[in-house]
DNA sequence: ACTATTGATACCTTTTTGATATCATGCGTT
DNA sequence: AACGCATGATATCAAAAAGGTATCAATAGT
């Protein structure tokens, strides 16, 4: 089956104009060139397409079958060679993104929102994990982007802080504290406190025993839970308060009151970070588009 | 996008080894003329589908995608000749069959089976005709076969009998002659007939007169149907009685009784006709396979 | 630094494709 | 019946495409 695309390029075309020479016109070649090449196309393939009287040109039925064949077959190549080009400059494509509980309470639900809508060829497939885990999915290219408890800086890495979270306290509705319209961290030094597991929120225990430690004292931790909801699930139990970030008002669940922390200024950053890689376009595509949100806002 | 089906395998064999040596040797080429021919692929489409180092290939994001489109343009390809071939030996294609009561109420239900079974691959779409229409249908093409009620012979066309059912008389039950194990055409001259419409059972009328007139009557036609399902429901009203074929035994109603005639040794012949037609080798399949099932029964 | 491996390049040959001129056939017209 | 016109086929030559051989350049492993 030695025959080519053109092949079947002219053969649609005599095929559709039942006529040598208009084919030929149309194909912009000349007519004997164009008889050459469907007597080869037919030997090819072993079957006589096309029934040819001195004065008309019919198809057969092998030939009626096979001019199917080709019309789906050129629909067939056009069509890959479109998803390429558009593969290749980052129009389709796919994208493992991780988050944490702070990313998905907070920007990460718009900002896929908006990517989405403004590239619809691209699939994002978000993943939870910690943000140890998704450094380590990031190295090991499971991952295209993290969207991570910050701050982060590695060499070869790139980010943008997508989110910048006061902290806040959260009381159970009751509690002595709740009544006051703001708070400071060294008014809790005696609460007990109801904080994430170390393992899974090492970055925010960090983060919020250094803040306690400037404040004079240790938080005294007395239940862990997995998650955010599950800590608030805790509070709302009166087993103790929490310590966590402004996002919290989008979901803190009825019976708990949160509160600001006065007189600390520290933020909690969420990043988005990622690992440039030549080889996959939909990935620079969203490293832009991270960056000219961050830009623009 | 100046490419053929040589650069499409080059690539795909490119893409699974990726390595440009062994894809060669599979290709039965060398390697310089591969390494050319993908360039040129990737020319034509202003994408580049592999990323070469000079150790090693691997293919991009876009390669990918094109990758596959190869692979189904490819199954395509095979597909179409595949199929044009079927269907130049007519293993495929698609026939118009016409058929009269007599032919559907006996032998045609079988032959059908039969051959769809054998040949899986050609469709039949059977039609409900009056022998003078599936003849129209056959000189204007848009019959490929006739099942009609004989005889029949004019140039150009073929035919073989598939049926040749001797006449029967249908009694109500309780009608006098009903008592008997056969009765004489002669017996039935003063009996009221029910009859198809003349329009639609020409030939069966023209038959039935015949046979009549030799008897030395001719029938009194006091009901007409349009098929013979009509005609067994009004003798079942006792509006009369009437003559049919044989092949009444099959599907005859409750209340009625089948008798067959004495003395006539003529019988109703249902004939397969049709016109040989270069142009589909289904027809020519299942005109053989017609043929051989009357000279081997 | 040396070797082996891998893809790229240069140059030539073969195959494929196309253009021009011309032929053969059959239909419609005179 | 003869002629002309339209149509597809054939012959021949030229150009383009594709392939082969020899060789180069880069690099990983020793």
């Amino acid at each position: 089956m030695r025959f080519g695309i053109r092949h079947i390029r002219h053969f649609t075309a005599v095929a559709e104009e039942l006529h040598f020479r208009r084919a030929a016109e149309r194909l912009n070649m000349a007519q004997p060139a164009l008889s050459r090449s469907i007597k080869h196309l037919e030997g090819q393939i072993g079957v006589q397409l096309l029934e040819r009287t001195n004065r008309s040109v019919s198809l057969t039925k092998a030939g009626e079958v096979f001019l199917e064949g080709c019309h789906s077959m050129l629909a067939n190549m056009e069509g890959a060679v479109t998803q390429a080009r558009k593969a290749s400059i980052g129009e389709i494509g796919h994208l493992v993104i991780g988050y944490t509980d702070f990313a998905i309470s907070g920007a990460l639900p718009q900002i896929l929102q908006d990517f989405r809508q403004r590239y619809p060829g691209i699939t994002v497939e978000p993943i939870h994990h910690v943000t140890m885990r998704q450094l380590e999915g990031l190295e090991s290219e499971k991952l295209d982007f993290g969207f991570i408890t910050g701050p982060f800086d590695r060499p070869g890495y790139h980010g943008v802080v997508v989110q910048d979270d006061a902290y806040v306290v959260i009381f159970y509705e009751g509690h002595p504290l709740a009544k006051k319209k703001s708070v400071t961290l060294s008014e809790l030094a005696d609460e007990p406190f109801v904080l994430g597991s170390p393992n899974d929120w090492q970055h925010f225990h960090d983060h919020l025993n250094r803040h306690c430690r400037a404040a004079g004292f240790v938080p005294k931790m007395v239940q862990q839970a997995y998650n955010s909801e599950g800590i608030f699930g805790l509070i709302a139990c009166e087993m103790g308060i929490t310590v966590h970030t402004e996002c919290a008002y989008n979901y803190v669940r009825k019976g708990l009151v949160v509160r600001p922390i006065r007189g600390l200024d520290e933020t909690l950053k969420t990043m988005a970070v990622w690992k440039d890689n030549e080889r996959s376009p939909a990935r620079r595509v969203f490293a832009d588009f991270l960056l000219e949100q961050a830009g623009g806002s």
